[in-house]
DNA sequence: TTGAAAGCGCTAACAT
DNA sequence: ATGTTAGCGCTTTCAA
């Protein structure tokens, strides 16, 4: 009997393989070959004689059915933080990867309010990869925000056989791939270099020890620091930020005697510490020489401009994007890949010899 | 005859329907009813059966295969210039709100590259429409960077019958949806200030004059002016930004008389701007006020803190989100809507009273 | 090199 | 409230 078409409201009337098939009196088989321009598999004539058609009607293909037929998406979820860290360069980076070889991001903050109003906090969290996942995604890049979260994430990924490559933070326990900084370098850079103008009575702020890059920072800066002789003050300040850094800011330049150097473990931590700095009247570098970690946008604009660590977002993301696809095609082996990127010092204006008195 | 099972390599065994159907001996067309919650089309203990399967086997929806049958992918599609303006905050705004209503976006940046790799530039730029479109994405919004390929994308986009939304950039012609600044308010922020500070004798660095927004700050930003009584001088820097800059900024400052204040069209010439009023031993704001328009992180950073015109990306985001949503929906009237977002006025310290003598 | 048939996993349309 | 059937637009499989 007759039924009524599929409505789908579609007055531009989608041009399918059956069209281009009805136009040109070949099967649809092999306007779908043509199409797909496999080589050896149709004539030259008949390929023409299709891409002419498909062309002249504007024919574009359905990547959700091939992607049911085929198992490949072409897309890559990416799972960020709420917080803005390096999140936009690292993405474009991704972005730019994956475009190359026509895949795309589909892109899933993790929402903090989300996980507040859900009663159980962690169907809340699963959400965001729930959502990329019911898109059939072919990988997953995460960048970890929480480290018993990212766990329950990892397990539903792996359930379904996907890769994940997580990035910039490095969680040992997962058995992820993992693209990120080598904190530990540098650490040592920024120790070297405040070493280097003679510094040796050094304190550093340090981020939550509970978070990778972090522990990696504070761990071997100490370390380089006593083994050529100097002494490290430790403060660590964690969640929320902001009351607490000043305290510590203030903590830190009241000790007697006061260090000469400060290293700060991310950028962001300057605009506040160095405003505390001005409070007791002190002039950075002359009085103190700061160093930072992230080499942030702002770390350039600031007075002084900021001495810091450089890390490299963009060709993280790249390298990530290259990993997922490399895993998607299944073309590496089962051990779990670790790429560390060098960072580099950048040299500006708030470090400098320790005042001599 | 028997066949082999789809390979597709699933070792996770994908959970389907029929599974579910087979595990609870319910066919496929009431489990399908029940996990979306039909209200009135099945039973309460039905429902509760089917969920329960569901959970068991850990069941997700495949939502590719939904929406080739629902024609709705659940999926915006997003273009981006290459250039980073406030895309980040944009993003988020938009994100967050397609999030909210099971949407997410799919990235794309428009990359400058590939439209000079391309023999034909017009074929590389479609390109990333075409990616869009071909996984099917229910939206688009778009962020124009050149006017004359937007329009090729428009029409692209409007064959499918699919609804598009430009953000910051206004083009008259295109008859898409805009959300974006009310730049002709901002502009009059910007000079009401430096004239309530007592300015008569003013100057703008102005953006390309094809590109909306600019157009407008400049008219507006210029008549404002006028209608006081004072007199505004006009120079437009295009592309490249860099060496013209500088160049401009330099006549500007050996006027004679010196304009006592100038009105930047964009934060991003501030940086290069104060570099060269410092080359001219000009202090600000004290011999020369500066005013911005973005509100750029770097604003606050700079040396003097810049004031200011703030712009709400994120908010232009949502609102944006929530008019692809809305006419995704065919919730809209067919009038092209245009909003614009008030700007407001952030006076920091780059802005006082004119110098007298 | 080409063709016919059988799905992919789901939902809309029609029964009952 | 629950079944049944026919697709969605494509690719894979198998046969010619």
């Amino acid at each position: 009997m007759a039924r009524k078409p599929r409505a789908s409201s579609a007055p531009g009337q989608r041009v399918t393989l059956k069209q281009i098939s009805e136009e040109s009196g070949l099967p649809i088989m092999t306007v779908s070959r043509a199409l797909r321009g496999l080589r050896g598999e149709v004539s030259e004539a008949t390929q023409r004689a299709v891409l002419a058609v498909a062309e002249r009607l504007g024919y574009r293909p359905n990547m959700l059915v091939r992607a049911i037929q085929t198992g490949h998406s072409m897309n890559i979820g990416v799972v960020l933080p709420p917080i803005a860290t390096f999140s936009y360069e690292l993405l474009r980076g991704v972005h730019d990867e994956l475009a190359r070889h026509d895949y795309l991001p589909i892109v899933h903050w993790q929402q903090s309010d989300k996980a507040i109003d859900a009663t159980d906090e962690r169907v809340g969290e699963l959400e965001v990869i729930h959502h990329l996942l019911d898109r059939r995604v072919d990988g997953v890049i995460f960048l970890p925000a929480d480290d018993l979260v990212f766990d329950l994430h990892v397990r539903e990924v792996w359930k379904r056989d996907i890769p994940l490559v997580a990035v910039d933070r490095y969680l040992r326990k997962s058995g992820a791939d993992f693209v990120g900084t080598d904190d530990a370098m540098g650490a040592r850079l920024a120790a070297e270099h405040l070493l280097s103008l003679g510094h040796r009575r050094i304190a550093t702020i340090a981020g939550e020890e509970r978070i990778g890059p972090f522990a990696d920072r504070r761990h071997v800066f100490v370390e380089t620091v006593k083994a050529a002789g100097g002494t490290c003050t430790v403060v660590e300040v964690g969640k929320p930020l902001m009351p607490r850094l000043g305290q510590l800011a203030s903590e830190l330049l009241t000790m007697k005697p006061r260090p000469t150097a400060v290293f700060l473990a991310a950028d962001h931590y300057a605009p506040e510490f160095l405003a505390v700095a001005r409070t007791f009247d002190l002039s950075i570098p002359r009085d103190l020489s700061v160093i930072g970690f992230a080499d942030l946008e702002m770390a350039s604009y600031m007075t002084p401009p900021l001495t810091t660590i450089r890390q490299h977002p963009y060709l993280i993301g790249q390298e990530a994007a290259r990993l997922v696809m490399r895993r998607c095609r299944g073309e590496t082996d089962t051990k779990p890949v670790e790429l560390r990127l060098k960072p580099e010092l950048v040299v500006r204006s708030s470090t400098t010899v320790p005042p001599k008195h």
